[in-house]
DNA sequence: GATACTTGACTGACTGGCCAGTCAGTTAGG
DNA sequence: CCTAACTGACTGGCCAGTCAGTCAAGTATC
Protein backbone atom coordinates (compact mmCIF):
# COMPACT_ATOMS: atom_id res chain seq x y z
CA UNK A 1 0.00 0.00 0.00
CA UNK A 2 1.37 3.50 -0.86
CA UNK A 3 1.62 6.05 1.80
CA UNK A 4 -0.71 8.35 0.65
CA UNK A 5 -3.56 5.52 0.52
CA UNK A 6 -2.59 4.54 4.07
CA UNK A 7 -2.73 8.28 5.00
CA UNK A 8 -5.84 8.35 3.30
CA UNK A 9 -7.46 5.78 4.84
CA UNK A 10 -6.08 6.87 8.16
CA UNK A 11 -7.89 10.28 7.72
CA UNK A 12 -11.06 8.58 6.67
CA UNK A 13 -11.02 6.30 9.93
CA UNK A 14 -10.43 9.10 11.82
CA UNK A 15 -12.98 11.10 10.66
CA UNK A 16 -15.96 8.39 10.26
CA UNK A 17 -14.65 7.43 13.69
CA UNK A 18 -15.35 10.74 15.01
CA UNK A 19 -18.60 11.06 12.94
CA UNK A 20 -20.36 7.87 14.03
CA UNK A 21 -18.74 6.94 16.94
CA UNK A 22 -17.08 3.64 17.55
CA UNK A 23 -20.14 1.62 18.47
CA UNK A 24 -21.88 2.27 15.67
CA UNK A 25 -18.82 2.50 13.18
CA UNK A 26 -19.17 0.43 9.76
CA UNK A 27 -17.06 -0.14 7.80
CA UNK A 28 -19.14 1.39 4.89
CA UNK A 29 -19.37 4.68 6.70
CA UNK A 30 -14.62 4.73 6.25
CA UNK A 31 -15.08 3.81 2.62
CA UNK A 32 -17.77 6.51 2.51
CA UNK A 33 -15.24 9.08 3.53
CA UNK A 34 -12.27 7.89 1.45
CA UNK A 35 -12.01 7.58 -2.17
CA UNK A 36 -11.93 3.61 -1.68
CA UNK A 37 -14.26 1.06 -1.36
CA UNK A 38 -15.51 -1.01 1.21
CA UNK A 39 -14.02 -4.30 -0.34
CA UNK A 40 -10.36 -2.04 -0.39
CA UNK A 41 -10.53 -1.78 2.87
CA UNK A 42 -10.62 -5.31 3.35
CA UNK A 43 -8.23 -5.32 0.76
CA UNK A 44 -5.42 -3.59 3.09
CA UNK A 45 -6.81 -4.82 6.33
CA UNK A 46 -7.21 -8.06 7.88
CA UNK A 47 -10.39 -6.85 9.77
CA UNK A 48 -12.37 -4.08 11.26
CA UNK A 49 -10.57 -4.39 14.39
CA UNK A 50 -7.29 -4.28 12.30
CA UNK A 51 -8.31 -0.61 10.95
CA UNK A 52 -8.48 0.39 14.45
CA UNK A 53 -6.07 -0.79 15.52
CA UNK A 54 -3.78 1.07 12.91
CA UNK A 55 -4.76 4.01 13.51
CA UNK A 56 -5.00 3.72 17.19
CA UNK A 57 -1.18 3.12 16.21
CA UNK A 58 -1.40 6.48 13.94
CA UNK A 59 -2.77 8.59 16.65
CA UNK A 60 -0.30 7.71 19.11
CA UNK A 61 2.43 8.34 17.24
CA UNK A 62 1.15 11.79 16.58
CA UNK A 63 0.52 12.65 19.64
CA UNK A 64 4.05 11.21 21.01
CA UNK A 65 5.04 14.30 18.56
CA UNK A 66 3.23 16.66 19.69
CA UNK A 67 4.23 16.52 22.94
CA UNK A 68 7.56 16.43 22.58
CA UNK A 69 7.77 20.36 21.78
CA UNK A 70 6.01 22.81 24.07
CA UNK A 71 4.79 26.37 23.83
CA UNK A 72 6.12 28.19 26.98
CA UNK A 73 9.81 28.90 28.49
CA UNK A 74 9.71 27.51 31.89
CA UNK A 75 8.23 23.69 32.57
CA UNK A 76 5.45 25.33 34.23
CA UNK A 77 4.37 27.37 31.21
CA UNK A 78 5.10 23.90 29.68
CA UNK A 79 2.98 22.09 31.68
CA UNK A 80 -0.06 24.79 31.15
CA UNK A 81 0.10 24.56 27.35
CA UNK A 82 0.03 20.46 27.25
CA UNK A 83 -2.84 20.60 29.94
CA UNK A 84 -4.44 23.56 27.74
CA UNK A 85 -4.38 21.60 25.25
CA UNK A 86 -5.86 18.40 26.46
CA UNK A 87 -9.29 20.18 28.09
CA UNK A 88 -9.08 22.55 24.92
CA UNK A 89 -12.97 23.80 25.03
CA UNK A 90 -14.98 21.26 22.58
CA UNK A 91 -15.80 24.79 20.66
CA UNK A 92 -16.77 22.83 16.98
CA UNK A 93 -17.99 19.33 17.79
CA UNK A 94 -15.27 17.26 16.02
CA UNK A 95 -13.12 18.07 19.11
CA UNK A 96 -15.89 16.42 21.48
CA UNK A 97 -16.73 13.94 19.15
CA UNK A 98 -13.26 12.26 18.99
CA UNK A 99 -13.21 12.30 22.81
CA UNK A 100 -16.31 10.65 23.34
CA UNK A 101 -14.98 7.68 20.58
CA UNK A 102 -11.95 7.85 22.76
CA UNK A 103 -13.66 7.15 25.71
CA UNK A 104 -15.77 4.50 24.00
CA UNK A 105 -12.69 2.84 23.49
CA UNK A 106 -11.42 3.26 26.66
CA UNK A 107 -13.91 1.62 28.13
CA UNK A 108 -13.25 -1.49 25.48
CA UNK A 109 -10.18 -1.64 27.06
CA UNK A 110 -11.12 -4.52 29.42
CA UNK A 111 -12.56 -6.61 26.81
CA UNK A 112 -9.40 -5.64 23.94
CA UNK A 113 -5.93 -6.58 24.79
CA UNK A 114 -4.43 -4.56 22.09
CA UNK A 115 -7.10 -1.42 22.64
CA UNK A 116 -5.70 -2.05 26.26
CA UNK A 117 -2.14 -1.85 24.87
CA UNK A 118 -2.61 1.34 22.88
CA UNK A 119 -3.68 3.30 25.77
CA UNK A 120 -1.58 2.25 27.98
CA UNK A 121 0.88 3.52 25.43
CA UNK A 122 -0.92 6.69 25.74
CA UNK A 123 -2.03 7.21 29.17
CA UNK A 124 2.64 6.30 29.25
CA UNK A 125 3.38 8.83 27.16
CA UNK A 126 1.42 11.53 28.97
CA UNK A 127 2.57 10.23 32.30
CA UNK A 128 6.17 10.61 31.54
CA UNK A 129 5.64 13.68 30.02
CA UNK A 130 4.22 15.62 32.92
CA UNK A 131 6.83 13.96 35.37
CA UNK A 132 9.15 15.19 33.00
CA UNK A 133 8.09 18.83 33.50
CA UNK A 134 7.86 18.28 37.30
CA UNK A 135 11.14 16.77 37.50
CA UNK A 136 12.94 19.79 35.27
CA UNK A 137 10.39 22.48 37.46
CA UNK A 138 12.07 21.15 40.35
CA UNK A 139 15.56 21.21 38.97
CA UNK A 140 14.55 24.90 38.20
CA UNK A 141 13.63 25.63 41.82
CA UNK A 142 10.16 26.17 40.16
CA UNK A 143 8.70 23.35 41.95
CA UNK A 144 8.56 22.27 45.54
CA UNK A 145 11.18 19.17 46.37
CA UNK A 146 9.17 17.28 48.73
CA UNK A 147 6.18 16.48 45.88
CA UNK A 148 6.74 13.21 44.15
CA UNK A 149 6.82 13.83 40.49
CA UNK A 150 5.88 10.81 39.86
CA UNK A 151 2.80 10.88 42.13
CA UNK A 152 1.83 14.21 41.08
CA UNK A 153 2.21 12.98 37.21
CA UNK A 154 -0.23 10.00 37.65
CA UNK A 155 -2.66 12.75 39.77
CA UNK A 156 -2.54 15.08 36.34
CA UNK A 157 -3.11 12.69 34.49
CA UNK A 158 -6.07 11.65 36.33
CA UNK A 159 -7.03 14.85 36.57
CA UNK A 160 -7.37 15.40 32.76
CA UNK A 161 -9.03 11.92 32.34
CA UNK A 162 -11.82 12.90 34.67
CA UNK A 163 -12.50 16.03 33.08
CA UNK A 164 -12.96 14.21 29.53
CA UNK A 165 -14.74 11.70 30.88
CA UNK A 166 -17.43 14.03 32.55
CA UNK A 167 -17.45 16.33 29.40
CA UNK A 168 -18.33 13.67 27.21
CA UNK A 169 -20.66 11.68 29.74
CA UNK A 170 -22.20 14.51 30.78
CA UNK A 171 -21.46 17.76 29.28
CA UNK A 172 -19.09 19.31 32.06
CA UNK A 173 -17.15 22.36 31.34
CA UNK A 174 -13.96 21.53 30.58
CA UNK A 175 -12.70 25.18 31.26
CA UNK A 176 -14.06 24.65 35.52
CA UNK A 177 -11.09 21.66 35.34
CA UNK A 178 -8.75 23.41 33.71
CA UNK A 179 -9.45 26.25 36.36
CA UNK A 180 -9.05 24.02 39.02
CA UNK A 181 -6.38 22.27 38.16
CA UNK A 182 -4.13 25.92 37.70
CA UNK A 183 -4.77 26.63 41.31
CA UNK A 184 -3.91 23.41 42.30
CA UNK A 185 -0.68 23.81 40.49
CA UNK A 186 -0.42 27.19 41.89
CA UNK A 187 -1.09 26.33 45.48
CA UNK A 188 0.44 22.63 45.87
CA UNK A 189 3.28 22.37 43.56
CA UNK A 190 5.06 26.48 43.27
CA UNK A 191 7.74 26.73 45.34
CA UNK A 192 7.20 29.62 48.60
CA UNK A 193 9.52 31.53 46.81
CA UNK A 194 8.69 31.77 43.08
CA UNK A 195 7.68 35.09 41.80
CA UNK A 196 3.66 33.93 40.40
CA UNK A 197 3.68 36.64 37.66
CA UNK A 198 6.84 34.93 36.34
CA UNK A 199 5.59 31.72 35.38
CA UNK A 200 2.20 32.82 34.17
CA UNK A 201 0.20 33.01 37.28
CA UNK A 202 -2.09 35.86 38.09
CA UNK B 1 -45.81 -6.36 36.26
CA UNK B 2 -44.82 -7.59 40.42
CA UNK B 3 -42.80 -6.01 42.53
CA UNK B 4 -40.93 -9.71 42.49
CA UNK B 5 -40.78 -9.75 38.56
CA UNK B 6 -39.20 -6.56 38.21
CA UNK B 7 -36.77 -6.81 40.89
CA UNK B 8 -35.87 -9.91 39.57
CA UNK B 9 -35.36 -8.42 35.93
CA UNK B 10 -33.76 -5.70 37.42
CA UNK B 11 -30.91 -7.73 39.05
CA UNK B 12 -30.58 -10.60 35.56
CA UNK B 13 -30.19 -7.12 34.18
CA UNK B 14 -27.57 -5.99 36.10
CA UNK B 15 -25.94 -9.30 36.02
CA UNK B 16 -25.41 -10.01 32.39
CA UNK B 17 -24.82 -6.37 31.92
CA UNK B 18 -21.36 -6.91 34.15
CA UNK B 19 -21.02 -10.33 32.65
CA UNK B 20 -21.19 -8.97 29.35
CA UNK B 21 -20.49 -5.70 28.89
CA UNK B 22 -23.02 -3.23 27.33
CA UNK B 23 -21.78 -3.23 23.92
CA UNK B 24 -22.31 -6.96 23.30
CA UNK B 25 -25.12 -7.40 25.90
CA UNK B 26 -27.96 -9.07 23.96
CA UNK B 27 -31.24 -9.83 25.18
CA UNK B 28 -30.90 -13.06 25.46
CA UNK B 29 -27.81 -12.48 28.18
CA UNK B 30 -30.48 -10.93 30.71
CA UNK B 31 -33.39 -13.66 29.75
CA UNK B 32 -30.40 -16.52 31.09
CA UNK B 33 -29.86 -14.65 34.14
CA UNK B 34 -33.55 -14.37 35.35
CA UNK B 35 -36.37 -17.47 35.22
CA UNK B 36 -38.11 -15.39 32.03
CA UNK B 37 -37.66 -15.86 28.55
CA UNK B 38 -36.52 -13.15 25.78
CA UNK B 39 -39.73 -12.98 24.57
CA UNK B 40 -41.20 -12.00 27.95
CA UNK B 41 -38.92 -9.13 28.58
CA UNK B 42 -39.89 -7.86 25.52
CA UNK B 43 -43.50 -8.15 27.09
CA UNK B 44 -42.82 -6.02 29.80
CA UNK B 45 -40.33 -3.66 28.34
CA UNK B 46 -40.76 -1.95 24.91
CA UNK B 47 -37.53 -2.15 24.34
CA UNK B 48 -33.90 -3.37 25.37
CA UNK B 49 -32.57 0.93 25.72
CA UNK B 50 -36.38 0.43 27.68
CA UNK B 51 -34.97 -2.08 29.86
CA UNK B 52 -31.34 -0.40 30.51
CA UNK B 53 -33.15 3.05 31.54
CA UNK B 54 -35.21 1.17 33.84
CA UNK B 55 -32.11 -0.18 35.59
CA UNK B 56 -30.63 3.40 35.65
CA UNK B 57 -33.09 4.76 37.13
CA UNK B 58 -33.47 1.87 39.81
CA UNK B 59 -29.62 2.08 39.95
CA UNK B 60 -29.44 5.85 40.36
CA UNK B 61 -32.18 5.24 43.42
CA UNK B 62 -30.08 3.13 45.08
CA UNK B 63 -27.06 5.36 44.68
CA UNK B 64 -29.19 8.17 45.97
CA UNK B 65 -29.90 5.94 49.36
CA UNK B 66 -26.28 4.56 49.80
CA UNK B 67 -24.73 8.24 50.00
CA UNK B 68 -27.61 9.82 52.58
CA UNK B 69 -26.01 7.86 55.57
CA UNK B 70 -21.76 8.14 55.39
CA UNK B 71 -19.49 6.06 58.20
CA UNK B 72 -17.57 8.55 60.59
CA UNK B 73 -18.62 11.40 62.91
CA UNK B 74 -16.94 14.15 61.51
CA UNK B 75 -18.03 15.68 57.48
CA UNK B 76 -13.99 14.53 56.82
CA UNK B 77 -14.45 11.48 57.71
CA UNK B 78 -17.41 11.00 55.76
CA UNK B 79 -15.89 12.29 52.68
CA UNK B 80 -13.46 9.89 53.06
CA UNK B 81 -15.94 7.59 53.70
CA UNK B 82 -17.84 8.28 50.57
CA UNK B 83 -14.11 8.94 48.41
CA UNK B 84 -13.66 4.58 49.73
CA UNK B 85 -16.50 3.72 48.45
CA UNK B 86 -16.27 5.10 44.80
CA UNK B 87 -12.88 3.89 44.86
CA UNK B 88 -13.04 0.34 46.40
CA UNK B 89 -10.34 -1.66 44.70
CA UNK B 90 -12.12 -4.24 42.27
CA UNK B 91 -10.21 -7.37 44.24
CA UNK B 92 -13.13 -9.30 42.92
CA UNK B 93 -13.55 -8.76 39.18
CA UNK B 94 -17.31 -7.85 39.85
CA UNK B 95 -16.98 -4.33 40.96
CA UNK B 96 -13.97 -4.07 37.63
CA UNK B 97 -17.16 -5.35 35.42
CA UNK B 98 -19.80 -2.78 36.30
CA UNK B 99 -17.27 0.06 36.51
CA UNK B 100 -16.30 -0.76 32.67
CA UNK B 101 -19.83 -1.41 31.73
CA UNK B 102 -20.52 2.45 33.57
CA UNK B 103 -17.89 3.75 31.16
CA UNK B 104 -19.07 2.08 28.33
CA UNK B 105 -22.67 4.01 29.02
CA UNK B 106 -21.03 7.10 29.87
CA UNK B 107 -19.36 6.82 26.49
CA UNK B 108 -22.90 6.75 25.14
CA UNK B 109 -23.94 9.82 26.63
CA UNK B 110 -23.84 11.88 23.65
CA UNK B 111 -25.93 9.81 21.38
CA UNK B 112 -28.11 8.89 24.20
CA UNK B 113 -30.50 11.53 25.58
CA UNK B 114 -31.66 9.63 28.05
CA UNK B 115 -28.37 7.73 28.84
CA UNK B 116 -27.46 11.69 29.59
CA UNK B 117 -30.25 12.45 31.89
CA UNK B 118 -29.58 9.75 33.93
CA UNK B 119 -25.55 10.33 34.10
CA UNK B 120 -25.91 14.11 34.52
CA UNK B 121 -28.70 12.73 37.90
CA UNK B 122 -26.10 10.40 38.85
CA UNK B 123 -23.47 13.10 38.63
CA UNK B 124 -25.38 15.69 40.44
CA UNK B 125 -26.41 13.36 43.48
CA UNK B 126 -22.62 12.70 43.74
CA UNK B 127 -21.28 16.95 43.42
CA UNK B 128 -24.57 17.71 45.99
CA UNK B 129 -23.59 14.83 48.77
CA UNK B 130 -19.53 15.96 48.41
CA UNK B 131 -20.91 20.11 48.29
CA UNK B 132 -22.87 19.56 50.94
CA UNK B 133 -19.47 17.26 53.10
CA UNK B 134 -17.65 20.33 52.28
CA UNK B 135 -19.72 23.02 53.62
CA UNK B 136 -20.59 21.23 56.48
CA UNK B 137 -16.83 21.41 57.22
CA UNK B 138 -16.60 24.42 56.88
CA UNK B 139 -19.78 24.96 59.51
CA UNK B 140 -17.57 22.52 61.96
CA UNK B 141 -14.46 24.63 61.01
CA UNK B 142 -12.49 21.99 60.10
CA UNK B 143 -12.30 23.01 56.47
CA UNK B 144 -10.44 26.89 55.34
CA UNK B 145 -13.31 28.85 54.64
CA UNK B 146 -11.10 30.33 51.43
CA UNK B 147 -12.44 27.30 49.81
CA UNK B 148 -15.28 27.14 47.86
CA UNK B 149 -17.40 24.20 48.36
CA UNK B 150 -19.20 24.24 44.73
CA UNK B 151 -16.12 24.30 42.82
CA UNK B 152 -13.93 21.89 45.35
CA UNK B 153 -17.02 19.66 44.99
CA UNK B 154 -16.90 19.60 41.44
CA UNK B 155 -12.79 19.16 41.16
CA UNK B 156 -13.13 15.90 43.30
CA UNK B 157 -16.00 14.39 41.29
CA UNK B 158 -13.99 15.16 38.33
CA UNK B 159 -10.95 13.61 40.06
CA UNK B 160 -13.25 10.17 40.68
CA UNK B 161 -14.24 9.94 37.35
CA UNK B 162 -10.95 10.21 36.08
CA UNK B 163 -9.78 7.42 38.44
CA UNK B 164 -12.46 4.85 37.05
CA UNK B 165 -12.10 5.67 33.62
CA UNK B 166 -8.04 4.64 34.19
CA UNK B 167 -8.35 1.97 35.98
CA UNK B 168 -11.03 0.62 33.28
CA UNK B 169 -8.95 1.58 30.13
CA UNK B 170 -5.26 0.79 31.65
CA UNK B 171 -5.40 -0.83 34.85
CA UNK B 172 -4.58 2.14 36.83
CA UNK B 173 -4.27 1.70 40.47
CA UNK B 174 -7.64 3.17 42.12
CA UNK B 175 -5.45 3.15 45.42
CA UNK B 176 -2.69 5.38 43.94
CA UNK B 177 -5.53 7.99 43.58
CA UNK B 178 -7.01 7.34 46.74
CA UNK B 179 -3.95 8.42 48.45
CA UNK B 180 -3.21 11.61 46.18
CA UNK B 181 -6.69 12.64 46.67
CA UNK B 182 -6.27 11.82 50.82
CA UNK B 183 -3.13 14.18 50.21
CA UNK B 184 -5.09 17.12 48.62
CA UNK B 185 -8.13 16.67 51.01
CA UNK B 186 -5.31 17.25 54.01
CA UNK B 187 -2.52 19.83 52.59
CA UNK B 188 -5.74 21.90 50.18
CA UNK B 189 -8.93 22.01 52.65
CA UNK B 190 -8.55 21.17 56.02
CA UNK B 191 -8.34 24.11 58.20
CA UNK B 192 -4.98 24.65 59.54
CA UNK B 193 -5.59 24.61 63.08
CA UNK B 194 -7.01 20.98 62.87
CA UNK B 195 -5.50 18.63 64.74
CA UNK B 196 -4.94 15.93 61.89
CA UNK B 197 -5.33 12.91 63.84
CA UNK B 198 -8.47 13.97 65.29
CA UNK B 199 -10.15 13.35 61.90
CA UNK B 200 -8.12 10.37 60.68
CA UNK B 201 -4.95 11.80 59.24
CA UNK B 202 -1.31 10.49 60.12
C1' DG C 1 -70.16 -26.02 41.85
C1' DA C 2 -69.96 -26.32 37.06
C1' DT C 3 -69.30 -23.75 32.74
C1' DA C 4 -67.82 -20.27 29.89
C1' DC C 5 -65.37 -15.85 29.33
C1' DT C 6 -61.51 -12.61 30.26
C1' DT C 7 -57.11 -11.15 31.10
C1' DG C 8 -52.24 -10.86 32.27
C1' DA C 9 -48.03 -13.45 32.16
C1' DC C 10 -45.48 -16.00 29.51
C1' DT C 11 -43.15 -18.60 25.53
C1' DG C 12 -40.95 -21.06 21.20
C1' DA C 13 -40.38 -20.24 16.76
C1' DC C 14 -39.90 -17.12 13.40
C1' DT C 15 -38.53 -12.79 10.55
C1' DG C 16 -36.24 -8.95 8.70
C1' DG C 17 -32.55 -5.91 8.72
C1' DC C 18 -27.85 -5.16 9.39
C1' DC C 19 -23.09 -5.64 8.43
C1' DA C 20 -18.33 -7.88 8.41
C1' DG C 21 -16.18 -10.33 5.49
C1' DT C 22 -15.63 -12.97 0.76
C1' DC C 23 -15.05 -13.77 -4.01
C1' DA C 24 -14.82 -13.68 -8.83
C1' DG C 25 -13.79 -10.72 -11.41
C1' DT C 26 -11.74 -5.77 -13.83
C1' DT C 27 -8.22 -2.43 -14.54
C1' DA C 28 -3.81 -0.15 -14.98
C1' DG C 29 1.22 0.04 -14.62
C1' DG C 30 5.45 -2.32 -15.31
C1' DC D 1 1.78 -11.38 -19.58
C1' DC D 2 1.92 -10.53 -14.40
C1' DT D 3 0.76 -8.42 -10.35
C1' DA D 4 -1.09 -5.19 -7.03
C1' DA D 5 -4.98 -2.37 -6.37
C1' DC D 6 -9.44 -2.28 -6.52
C1' DT D 7 -14.61 -3.33 -6.83
C1' DG D 8 -19.87 -4.79 -6.98
C1' DA D 9 -22.44 -8.24 -5.66
C1' DC D 10 -23.11 -11.64 -2.64
C1' DT D 11 -23.36 -14.58 1.84
C1' DG D 12 -23.83 -16.07 6.44
C1' DG D 13 -24.36 -15.11 11.13
C1' DC D 14 -26.31 -12.35 14.54
C1' DC D 15 -29.96 -10.44 17.16
C1' DA D 16 -33.96 -7.19 18.38
C1' DG D 17 -38.29 -7.51 17.99
C1' DT D 18 -42.90 -10.02 16.61
C1' DC D 19 -46.58 -13.22 16.73
C1' DA D 20 -49.72 -16.77 17.44
C1' DG D 21 -50.44 -19.24 20.62
C1' DT D 22 -50.51 -21.70 25.92
C1' DC D 23 -51.61 -21.46 30.62
C1' DA D 24 -53.36 -20.30 35.07
C1' DA D 25 -56.00 -17.32 37.93
C1' DG D 26 -59.72 -14.85 38.39
C1' DT D 27 -64.91 -13.70 37.79
C1' DA D 28 -69.30 -13.56 36.06
C1' DT D 29 -73.55 -16.53 34.91
C1' DC D 30 -76.78 -19.98 35.61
Amino acid sequence: MSTETADELMDATYTALCKHGYASLRMQDIADESSKSKATLHYHYESKQDLLYALLDYLTDSFADRIETLEGETPIEQLRSLVETSLEPSEDDARKQFRTAVLEIKAQGPYDDRFRDELTAFDRLLHDRIRILLEDGQDAGLIRDDIDPNETAEFIVTVLNGAQTRHVAVGHSLECTRAMLETYVCHQLLAEDVDRTEVGFE
